[in-house]
DNA sequence: AAAAAAC
């Protein structure tokens, strides 16, 4: 058996390692530690939720371990498709690099430059960024890439869908052409191969097998349902998925709820809450405060329901999901794949359901296509078939009302304990007060193995994220148009 | 057709 000590790391790391209570390195761990710290180009096939993030993080620190920073001329640099994921890596660098000297900044967009810039002012080891913010700096004349001995990408197939190759390329060119490059992709998209034949140089090509997109720890469904009225689809299908996630009841500690639009994640999000459902919204257009601190709360287990655009589906390191719903069948059928992979982590069980809706029956073959596997139907909590109008809340109208009663999408608590509908005792953590204060900070420290062995180190929760970043000389949100 | 990321 490997153990970390047997991959040649710094003995600082390897303590840090230790400390967070890992021994075993995971495959792609084992496979491209070795040949980073001897200074190789790694090419890594792997997808989220391998360990990937130490694989990278691990040798950087041990090499970057002699020698020093220089103001202005970062020594390595990361650079990952989303904010998330950058400060994920940080968070990462932090843990493993804590018992050595390096120093790091974070470089994402939403946030304030002057914090940032100080810390590259006065030099940092590592850079942790997403493209745009880093060439932002570039341009500013404030950062030379020309001391990177290092460079990691991260993500590679995801920057190639948010269009980021250009700049990933143009980067790249920044950079000394010594410079040693590990790059992880979950794919090999032919534009992802042009990339690495050009930077690369001979490198090692670590694959570890996907998680099977199928994988057992994952159950998969497919609620299948026709709108009563088509001016009634958006309204029953969220009563649909609060009738889904009533029927999971206590298995459902939390779950990340996906939605094909930003406009219906902020809808979704509302009318759950609305409910009575601990749900906050996460997507590209709320504010990075907001964002943060709602990821937040949700891997501290403070809040039960993330509704999430696709900006969570890849790579964002949440523990012990118990449920993903898609409340939208994804277009990209590889996104159901990277949505669904955020439940059934380090060999837990996790449940997927997907309400699929006639329009939407044409991605739903394209994944089974994609899957090479039929998701199984599963009967919908409302009445069956097509008659999936809110029966609870029929049952629940008062007397007096009109069947022609216009029925809002608003709670009717008191009628609602019925045989019918047991609200499911949900774990006490709703707590409201708990969630708009920062506190149990410290308390969020990584736990590997509370549910269990875990291999490597996939599941480290980033305590980076409790953190808020302050946008400190950004503009107020009333910006003046 | 949409999401992500720079202002």
């Amino acid at each position: 058996m490997t153990t970390f000590a047997d991959l040649g790391l710094d003995p600082k790391v390897l303590s840090a390692i230790s400390d967070a209570g890992y021994t075993e390195p995971t495959p792609i761990q084992a496979g491209a530690i070795p040949p980073a710290l001897q200074g190789r180009d790694v090419l890594g096939i792997a997808q989220t939720g391998t360990g990937k993030t130490a694989s990278f993080v691990l040798p950087m620190i041990t090499l970057l371990g002699r020698g020093r920073a220089r103001a202005r001329m970062p020594r390595s640099l990361v650079l990952a498709p989303t904010r998330e994921l950058a400060a994920q890596v940080a968070e990462n660098f932090d843990t493993y690099a804590k018992k050595t000297k390096l120093t790091k900044a974070l470089l994402i967009g939403g946030v304030s430059f002057k914090e940032q810039d100080a810390l590259i002012d006065k030099g940092v080891d590592v850079l942790i960024a997403t493209p745009g913010r880093l060439i932002d700096h570039f341009e500013r004349g404030k950062l030379l890439l020309t001391g990177v001995q290092i460079m990691v990408v991260d993500e590679a197939d995801r920057m190639l869908d948010m269009g980021f190759i250009p700049d990933i390329e143009r980067i790249f060119q920044l950079t000394p052409f010594t410079r040693q490059t590990l790059f992880f992709s979950a794919t090999m998209a032919p534009e992802i191969e042009r990339v690495t034949n050009t930077f690369l140089s001979a490198p090692e090509k670590v694959e570890v097998a996907r998680r099977a997109t199928t994988a057992e720890s994952i159950e998969q469904g497919v609620v299948r349902y026709i709108a009563t009225r088509k001016d009634m689809q958006a309204k029953e299908k969220r009563a649909l998925l609060r009738a889904l996630i009533d029927r999971e009841g206590e298995a459902c500690t939390n779950a990340i709820i996906f939605c094909n639009r930003k406009t219906e994640v902020d809808i979704v999000a509302k009318s759950l809450t609305k409910y009575g459902y601990d749900a906050a919204p996460i997507h590209g257009d709320l504010d990075q405060s907001q964002r943060t601190r709602t990821l937040d709360a949700f891997r501290a287990g403070t809040l039960r329901l993330l509704v999430a655009s696709d900006v969570a589906a890849r790579g964002l390191d949440v523990p012990a999901v118990s449920h993903v719903f898609n409340y939208d069948v994804p277009s990209h059928a590889e996104d159901y794949v990277h949505r669904i992979g955020r439940t059934g982590r380090a060999g837990r069980l996790g449940k997927a359901l997907t309400i699929c809706v006639p329009h939407d029956e044409k991605y739903l073959a394209a994944i089974e296509a994609l899957v090479q596997k039929e998701i199984p139907r599963v009967e919908s909590p409302l009445k069956g078939g097509d008659a999936v109008g809110d029966r609870r809340e029929r049952e629940a109208s008062p007397p007096t009302a009109t069947p022609r009663e216009k029925q809002r999408d608003v709670p009717r608590r008191t009628a609602e304990p019925g045989p019918a509908e047991p609200r499911p005792d949900r774990p006490d953590r709703t707590d409201r007060a708990g969630r708009s204060e920062r506190t149990d900070r410290d308390r969020r420290a990584p736990k590997p193995g509370r549910d269990g062995p875990v291999i490597g180190m996939g599941d480290h929760m980033p305590a980076f994220l409790t953190r808020s970043f302050k946008p400190s000389s950004e503009p107020a949100d009333e910006s003046a148009d």
